[in-house]
DNA sequence: CACCAGGCAAGTA
DNA sequence: TACTTGCATGGT
């Protein structure tokens, strides 16, 4: 699957953004989100100077909302920034290089205690930002392995993940790629609405051949 | 108009 | 434990 991806896609270049820190805060704001948006509310932020952890980190919630607002679920999220602000402050003295730079799965469980980082932010943070070698699973990952007969459909984001990295090379670089892909090819292709698009550079994989509607190229 | 987007937590029974 | 609902803007 992922070589097909990889020829029809190329490279995705992920995460799109400067600085770990970047990277962390599109994260949370990416929940549910159409990545459009999220990058309306990033461009605030930095044409506000506001894009550090110094910065956002001091920031009333009511302001910090006010500037992420075209990425939706606004109060919820400047919220949930702050909680993770909060952990790299009191548990790390706001040093998030050193914050980053441990074990995969101690990043991981600290992430996760914070309420507002569930399991895709957390890992997305761990791979993207610490660049550790953990595997993102996401709605579109859930919905082509299962639609391919990969996984069965009620398997969970945990199930999956160990699925994956117990039967790949656990690297960064790929799994980097890999998790890109998937999301470009759900984005083109693998649509909720249109479980059978039949132009999808994954047609045939895992023995399904009925994919036979269209739905369009690039 | 309806539907979707790179989730998560809280509420209900 | 297993569903359901709230959160919200912006694009198609």
């Amino acid at each position: 699957m992922y070589n097909r991806l990889y020829d029809h896609f190329g490279s995705q270049d992920w995460w799109p953004a400067d600085t770990p820190f970047e990277i962390m805060v599109g994260a949370i704001l990416t929940q549910n989100t159409n990545w459009q948006n999220v990058e309306k509310a990033i461009a605030n932020l930095k044409a506000a100077g506001l894009l550090s952890f110094a910065a956002m980190s001091i920031l009333p919630v009511e302001e910090l909302a006010g500037y992420i607002r075209p990425a939706g679920y606004y109060n919820i999220k400047a919220v949930r920034l702050q909680n993770f602000f909060a952990l790299i402050e009191q548990q790390w003295d706001g040093d998030l290089e050193y914050f980053l730079d441990q074990p995969a799965a101690v990043l991981r469980e600290q992430l996760l205690s914070v309420k507002g980082i569930g399991p895709e932010t957390a890992d997305s943070m761990v791979l993207y930002a610490a660049e550790k070698p953990i595997f993102v699973v996401d709605t579109y990952t859930h919905r082509i392995l299962s639609r391919h007969g990969i996984i069965p459909e009620e398997y969970g984001y945990f199930e999956i993940q160990e699925l994956i990295m117990d039967n790949l090379e656990e690297d960064t670089r790929f799994f980097n790629e890999y998790h890109a892909l998937l999301v470009r090819a759900g984005k083109h292709f693998c649509k909720k609405s249109k479980p059978k698009c039949g132009q999808c550079p994954l047609s045939g994989v895992g023995g399904i051949t009925d994919c036979t509607q269209t739905n369009g190229y690039d």
